[in-house]
DNA sequence: CGCCTGTTTGATCAGAGTCAAAAAGTGTGG
DNA sequence: CCACACTTTTTGACTCTGATCAAACAGGCG
C-alpha cells in the first residue's frame, strides 16, 4: 500500500528526505503504513521476520527485560527516527509504542534493495545510526555519579528537548510521554524514588507540576545540582 | 604513508574487508598508521579536526567526564572496530588507548570520499555502527537491577568474550585489559566495590585470580547469581 | 458509585559509597 | 640483587542513598 509522502509530517527530516521525489515514490511503493496504540508491540526480541520502520508520529521505546522480568528501557524513538534490524538475523530488543503512533514500515528485503539502489540512503541511515549511538551513550553517561534527583532532572531536560520543535531549545512546558514506572526503568531507579525526586525538584523550585503528567521547567539549572 | 594491508591482522574482519584488493589499496593510500601507548589520547571531546580510524591491535576506551572530573567509560573498542565522527562537527567523547595500540587512521574528508566511491563501504560501516549501538544498549541493560557482583561478573564475561578468538565462546583464561578503576567507571561503581565483588566471586568459586590482572572463569553460570 | 491503575507518602533495611589504612605490585637507581 | 618510592589493590569500619514493604490517595471508566 502506497504512503502519502506528500503530507508526511517527517518528509523533510526522516532518512528518506535525502531521496529525490521519484526515488521516494519508488521506495514508498515497497512500504506500508502501520498504526499502533499505546502498549502495542512493533517488534519483539527474538523475532525472525525482521523489518524496519520510520516513525512518523508518536513515540516508541526500546526495552529489554532482566531475569526477573523487570523492564529496562534502552532508548526512546521520536518522530523521524528509524528503527529495526538491518543485519542481525533477529530482533535484539522489544520495540513498543509509548503513545499512539504511526509508522512507515519496510520489509528488510526491500530496505536492503533500497540501500543498494540509493547510496545516499545508506549514508543517511549511517548518520542516524551514529546519532542513536550517541544517544545511547549519553543515556549511559547520564547515570554516572549523579544522584537520583539529578538523574530525573536530566531526564526531564532530555524529554523537554525531545518535545521541542526547535532543535536546541527545550520546551519549558510539556507533558511527560511516559509513566513513573517507565521513567524509573529508563534510569534504573524505582517508581517511588522517581516520585520522590519529582517531589523534591518541585519543592526546591526547579519545576512545577500540572497534574500527573504536566511539567513546567522553572529553573533548569537547579535540576543539575539536585537535592 | 601507505599501509601494509597484506599483513594486517584485521584484514578479513575490519570494515575495509568488503572492498576488493584494488579498492582497498586505493583507500590505504589515503590512510596512515598510528601507534598509541597506554593512556594516549586519540581523539579528545570537542576536537574539530575530526578523523576516523580502524583499530588494528590493542584496545581503546570511549570516555566522558562528569562535572567533578570523574571518568565514565562508555564503550570499549576492540581490534577491527571503527571509531570516529563521520557527521558531527566535533568529537563527542574522548577516545583513549587502554593498551598499546595500532590504528589505521583516515581524515574525514578522505573517508567521506570513500563512502561515495564504494557503496559497499557505507553499508559495512552501517552494520558496524548498528553493532556498536547494540553494544552500548547491552551495557545499559547490564546495569539494570543487578547487584554489584552480578555486574562485575557480567563484565568479566564480556571481556572474556572479547579476548576470545572464536566469535561465540568466551576464553576461560585471560588478562584483564583494564585497572579496577576502569572497570568501576564502566559500571558506575567504585574501585572498592569492584575489588570486593571480585573477592566474593572468587570466594564462591565462580572465578580464580592469578595476580592482579589474570582471570580464570571456573563457573560462569554462578556469576550471574552473584553474592 | 466502586473498581482498577497509577501516584504519592511513610517507615525500615540493606547495598554500595566514603574514609582510612594496610598490603601487594611495579619500577627505579644504587 | 636489593632497597626505596610510588601506584594499585585489598580490607575494614561507618554512613547514607535508594530499595523494599506497606498503605493512603487520585484519577478514569464501566
Amino acid at each position: 500500500m502506497s504512503i502519502a509522502c506528500d503530507t508526511c509530517p517527517v518528509r523533510d527530516s526522516a532518512a528518506c528526505a535525502v531521496l529525490s521525489e521519484e526515488e521516494r515514490r519508488a521506495l514508498a511503493k515497497a512500504g506500508s503504513t502501520r498504526r499502533l496504540t499505546r502498549g502495542e508491540v512493533l517488534f519483539a526480541a527474538g523475532d525472525e521476520d525482521t523489518a524496519c520502520a520510520t516513525l512518523v508520529s508518536g513515540a516508541l521505546k526500546v526495552s529489554s527485560y532482566d531475569a526477573d522480568g523487570n523492564e529496562r528501557i534502552l532508548a526512546l524513538i521520536h518522530p523521524s527516527g528509524f528503527i529495526g534490524e538491518m543485519f542481525s538475523p533477529f530482533a535484539e530488543h522489544d520495540v513498543i509504542a509509548l503513545s499512539d503512533s504511526q509508522l512507515c514500515v519496510f520489509a528488510r528485503r526491500d530496505m536492503d534493495a533500497a540501500l543498494d539502489a540509493y547510496p545516499k540512503l545508506a549514508r543517511a541511515l549511517l548518520r542516524r545510526s551514529q546519532e542513536d549511538l550517541h544517544q545511547a551513550r549519553n543515556l549511559l553517561a547520564l547515570g554516572a555519579g549523579r544522584s537520583a534527583s539529578e538523574q530525573v532532572g536530566a531526564l526531564l531536560l532530555a524529554l523537554a528537548q525531545a518535545a521541542s520543535d526547535s532543535p536546541c531549545h527545550p520546551r519549558q512546558q510539556f507533558d511527560l510521554p511516559m509513566t513513573r514506572g517507565e521513567m524509573a526503568s529508563m534510569l534504573g531507579l524505582t517508581i517511588e524514588t522517581v516520585s520522590r525526586a519529582l517531589g523534591s525538584l518541585e519543592k526546591e523550585g526547579a519545576i512545577r507540576r500540572n497534574g500527573t503528567r504536566g511539567i513546567e521547567l522553572v529553573d533548569p539549572a537547579r535540576m543539575e545540582t539536585g537535592g
